[in-house]
DNA sequence: GACCTTTCTTAACCCAAGTCAATGAAAAAC
DNA sequence: GTTTTTCATTGACTTGGGTTAAGAAAGGTC
C-alpha cells in the first residue's frame, strides 16, 4: 500500500494496516482536469484537499490582477482558511495541471474519527507544522529583494521552476513576467 | 479580577474562580524596561509570553539591518517558533517600551495543565486563530503596494502609528524610513 | 536652559521594477 | 498541419523606492 497518503500520515502517526484499510475505504478521490477551479472567492470551502498527483495554486484577484499565494504539489495538504473560520473564501484555488485529488468534508472527517479516534491527534501537528512553514515564507518574504526571492526559489524548490509557467512565477514573487524576465537575463551573466 | 489575562483566556474558555486563583498563583509576572531583548537570534527560547502592558517587536538582522516582522501589544500572546520547534530563534523579540510581561516556562505550563487540564483544549483553537492571522498578514503584504500597506495600517492599527517610530513602521511595511516620509507627504495632498 | 541623542524630513541622484508596445516562440485548438 | 492563443522576451520610457548627506524637530539628561 504505497498510497502519498499514508506516506503523509506516517510523519505523525502509525497506522495498522487495518486503520489504513478503512481510510481507504471512505475516502473520496477526484481526477480532475487542469483549469478546474476547486474553491471560488466568495464560495464557502465545503472540502480540504490532498494531492495525489499535479499542482495547484492559490490567488486573489485584485482589481482583475492575479497574485499568486501558494503553489501546491503530489503529497501537500490544503485547508482552506474559509473551511476552518467558515466565512467565504478570500482567494481561488485552481489545478494548475490535470490532477488527482483526494477530497476531505466535514462528513467524511467526522467519519473517520469516529472510526479511528487516534487520527484527532494530527490536527494540532499539522497546525503546528503550517503555522511555522507560513510563518517562514512571510518571514523570507520580507527579508529578500525580489532576485533574491528568485534565487531562494531556485535553491528551494527547482521543480516549481520546471512545471509552473513563468508569469504565475513573476506573480508568485511579488512582481511582474517582464521583471522576472530581465532578473534572469541579469542572473546568467 | 479584570487581569487582561482572564480577558485573553475568556475568547476560548469559561473559567471558575478557583481556576483564576489557581493561574494567578503560578504566573510569572516581570516588569522590562525599553529596549530589554526577550530572546536572541541563535538562543533557544525558554519561555513564551503574555504582554499585560507595553508593546514588543520582533525583528530579524540582516546584514546588519533590521527587518521589522511583527508588532505585539496589550493582551497579545508570544509564542517565539523556536518555543515550539525547538530550535535555535532565526529573530529577536525586544520591548519597544517599558513592559509588564507574564512568562510562560515548559514547567509552569506542565503545573497548569495538570491544575487544569482543560486547559489543553485551548492550544489548538490558538493555534488555528495564530495560523488565519498569520495567512492573512502574508496575503495583506502581497496584494499591497507600499502605499497601500501604510493605508491599511492606518486603517486597520491606527495605534501603532500612534506609539511606534516611524523608522520601524517603515521597515514592518518593507521600506525604508525615508520612502515612508516621503508616502506620507504624497498622502497629505 | 544648554547639550546630546534619537527620530523625522528634505533634496539630489541612482537603479530596479512597472508600463506599454512589438516581436518571437511555444502550446493548444481546430 | 495550419491557425490561434498563450507565454516569454526585448526595448523605450516612467515611476517609486534606495542611497547619501544635511539639517530640523522632538525627547532625555544634566
Amino acid at each position: 500500500m504505497d498510497d502519498p497518503i499514508f506516506d503523509f500520515l506516517s510523519k505523525y502517526i502509525d497506522l495498522t494496516e487495518e486503520e489504513k484499510a478503512i481510510i481507504s475505504d471512505i475516502k473520496f478521490v477526484r481526477s480532475l482536469k487542469k483549469g478546474t477551479i476547486l474553491l471560488r472567492q466568495g464560495d464557502m470551502a465545503s472540502e480540504c484537499f490532498f494531492i495525489l498527483k499535479g499542482c495547484v495554486y492559490s490567488y486573489y484577484l485584485v482589481e482583475g490582477e492575479v497574485k499568486v499565494t501558494e503553489f501546491f504539489v503530489e503529497k501537500q495538504p490544503i485547508t482552506p482558511v474559509s473551511y476552518t473560520n467558515k466565512q467565504p473564501s478570500e482567494y481561488y484555488l485552481e489545478c494548475l495541471e490535470d490532477c488527482i485529488i483526494s477530497m476531505g468534508s466535514a462528513e467524511r472527517t467526522a467519519e473517520l474519527m469516529q472510526k479511528i479516534p487516534r487520527l484527532a491527534l494530527m490536527g494540532p501537528m499539522m497546525l503546528e507544522d503550517e503555522l511555522a512553514s507560513q510563518r517562514i515564507k512571510y518571514d523570507t518574504f520580507i527579508k529578500l529583494s525580489p532576485e533574491q526571492r528568485y534565487l531562494h526559489l531556485q535553491e528551494n524548490s527547482p521543480q516549481f521552476l520546471e512545471r509552473i509557467p513563468q508569469y504565475l512565477i513573476a506573480s508568485y514573487l511579488g512582481i511582474k513576467p517582464e521583471s522576472l524576465s530581465r532578473i534572469r537575463k541579469r542572473l546568467v551573466k
